[in-house]
DNA sequence: ATGGTTGAACCTCAA
């Protein structure tokens, strides 16, 4: 039995993002981190930053837009890039490997489900499809009965205690009942929201938009979401949403989520 | 407040 850390955090540019990445690797030390939204190829990731700070790296990468990674104490195997079910997508937006932590092994994933832009724009539907081809792949990897965890940036708040104004903001994008009925079908494949299960009645958010003064005015969404399945949630110690890198000088405008697993 | 900001790369798109 020991304790290990996951994170989820969407960097917006990992390049741009790269001292504030690693004052907060540094300060929080977690185990393993599912990065999003690294917005470059693997060629120009920051490696020798991150390698030096004792991680094992797994990229998705891609230029201008999108692109994941894995961070891990732990060796990486079985390494999937990009989502299955759909073989002309060429969004990376999906990344999963098998940790081999003493005695066993945590399968984990991070993935940046599209923001949609808006309902009735075109990448809607391809957000949609993206939440089904979510849940088909993990109601296979959930069949396996690993300890699994499935992390990142869901662009998707899941219950009207995530968003600021439920009100206002029902039907929008993040938060539109036709995205929000597809991540429910994946969490009853028998995924846990550790954030959730810790703590049932709190309001907090893991993004504010840069503009209006969007995280002065707390105006934010929880977005950001670490999926446990059943073995996973069996070992759930903790799970917080750490503002403090949102609180720094050209911050992400998402904050990181950590758990700790009993495994 | 139908605006506002940020990043990458190009003079606009995605978020």
């Amino acid at each position: 039995m020991q304790s290990i850390s996951i994170a989820t955090f969407n960097v917006n540019s990992v390049k741009a993002r790269l001292s504030n990445l690693l004052v907060w690797l540094d300060e929080a030390k977690p185990d393993i981190v599912l990065l999003q939204e690294l917005k470059c190829m693997e060629e120009a990731f920051p490696a020798m930053e991150i390698e030096e700070r004792g991680y094992n790296l797994a990229i998705h990468g891609q230029k201008t837009y999108n692109g994941v990674a894995i961070l891990s104490k732990f060796p990486l195997d079985d390494i999937l890039r990009g989502l299955p079910g759909d073989d002309s997508d060429e969004q990376a937006r999906y990344i999963e490997a098998v940790a081999s932590i003493p005695g066993g092994a945590v399968r984990i994933a991070s993935a940046y489900v599209p923001n949609g832009q808006s309902v009735d724009s075109d990448k809607f539907p391809y957000k949609l499809r993206f939440l089904e081809r979510l849940q088909d792949h993990w109601r296979r990897q959930l069949s396996l009965h690993e300890i699994a965890v499935l992390g990142g940036d869901f662009n998707n708040a899941p219950d009207p205690i995530d968003v600021y104004d439920p009100a206002q903001l029902d039907g929008s994008v993040c938060y539109h009942p036709a995205e929000r009925e597809r991540l429910r079908a994946l969490l009853n494949l028998g995924l846990y929201d550790a954030f959730r299960v810790m703590h049932p009645d709190k309001q907090q958010f893991s993004w504010w938009d840069y503009r209006a003064n969007g995280y002065e005015r707390g105006h934010g969404l929880r977005i950001d979401h670490l999926l446990l399945s059943a073995m996973a949630v069996d070992g759930l110690q903790s799970c917080v949403i750490d503002e403090v890198p949102r609180q720094q000088e050209k911050p992400s405008d998402h904050a990181p989520v950590i758990c700790v697993l009993n495994v």
